[in-house]
DNA sequence: GCGACAG
DNA sequence: ATCTTGTCGC
């Protein structure tokens, strides 16, 4: 059973991104940012949730810091969390935010020390229907800077799963290699890149807060040991595994 | 009616 | 997000 999406809800949502959206820098604000190797940078933070198969209200919040540039994880932190909102497209962060948001809360409170200078977020942050996806509104919120990395392609202003688009990629010979993902507007909204030499199927990247684009991309494949950026990789898997130990398959 | 739909 | 192990290929 699926009760209709609350029109009312989702009306509020749009207007609170359209409050939220004006807060949005979409320039590189930190003097590391603009460094040829990033020299200044010591911590990057990764976050994700995961969900116990079949649940999808309870979740492990997971906050991770690492080093940069080694890539060696300083902090971990795994929270389970009961989600109230409803995942609906475009809306993802109203659902995970305040938990993602907590997890920072705590990191400040008792260890400001490992705070990481830039997020790396597990889905869109300019690339969105009304350019505010959750990796803007992770940075707005928090006030830290912010990449949103998303998996898989949103369909938005203009941006299609083209033959074009296919040839783009294909296009895309080594890891680094990148192609902009422009709006119908000719706004560049991210960018699909190849994070690795290995892997073919590119990642997108999207400015979520206090970064430039041009660095966020760079940034990204600098931390990119495999298909996906270090940070998140390391949330996701370590979310999995408290999972895994504290939740056992409840099977026969 | 059909396809799309970050996580 | 999750449902799912091994397997084919470089």
């Amino acid at each position: 059973m699926s009760a209709p999406p609350p029109e009312d809800l989702v009306q509020q949502w749009e207007s609170e991104q359209a409050r939220l959206r004006q807060q949005v820098v979409e320039e590189d604000t930190e003097d590391w940012q603009t460094s040829p190797d990033f020299s200044g940078l010591e911590r990057v933070g990764g976050v994700d949730l995961s969900f116990i198969k079949g649940d999808d209200i309870n979740a492990c919040a997971q906050l991770v810091v690492l080093s940069y540039p080694d890539l060696e994880v300083l902090y971990e932190d795994s929270q389970m969390v009961t989600l109230t909102a409803p995942y609906i497209p475009g809306f993802l962060a109203f659902r995970e935010t305040p938990f993602l948001l907590e997890a920072l809360q705590r990191l400040e409170r008792n260890q400001p020390n490992l705070l990481p200078q830039v997020v790396f977020v597990d889905g869109n942050g300019l690339f969105h229907y009304r350019e505010f996806g959750l990796a803007c509104h992770l940075g707005v919120l928090s006030g830290l800077p912010c990449v949103g990395v998303a998996k898989n392609l949103l369909q938005v202003q203009g941006v299609y799963k083209s033959e074009e688009h296919q040839s783009q990629i294909a296009a895309l010979q080594k890891g680094g290699d990148s192609f902009p993902l422009a709006a119908a507007s000719g706004k560049v909204l991210g960018k699909a890149l190849r994070s690795s030499d290995k892997s073919s199927k590119p990642v997108y990247v999207s400015v979520g807060h206090k970064i430039s684009m041009d660095t966020a991309v760079r940034l990204t494949h600098s931390c990119c040991r495999y298909r996906v950026p270090e940070p998140i990789r390391q949330a996701d898997c370590r979310s999995r595994e408290y999972l895994r130990t504290h939740f056992p398959a409840a099977d026969t």
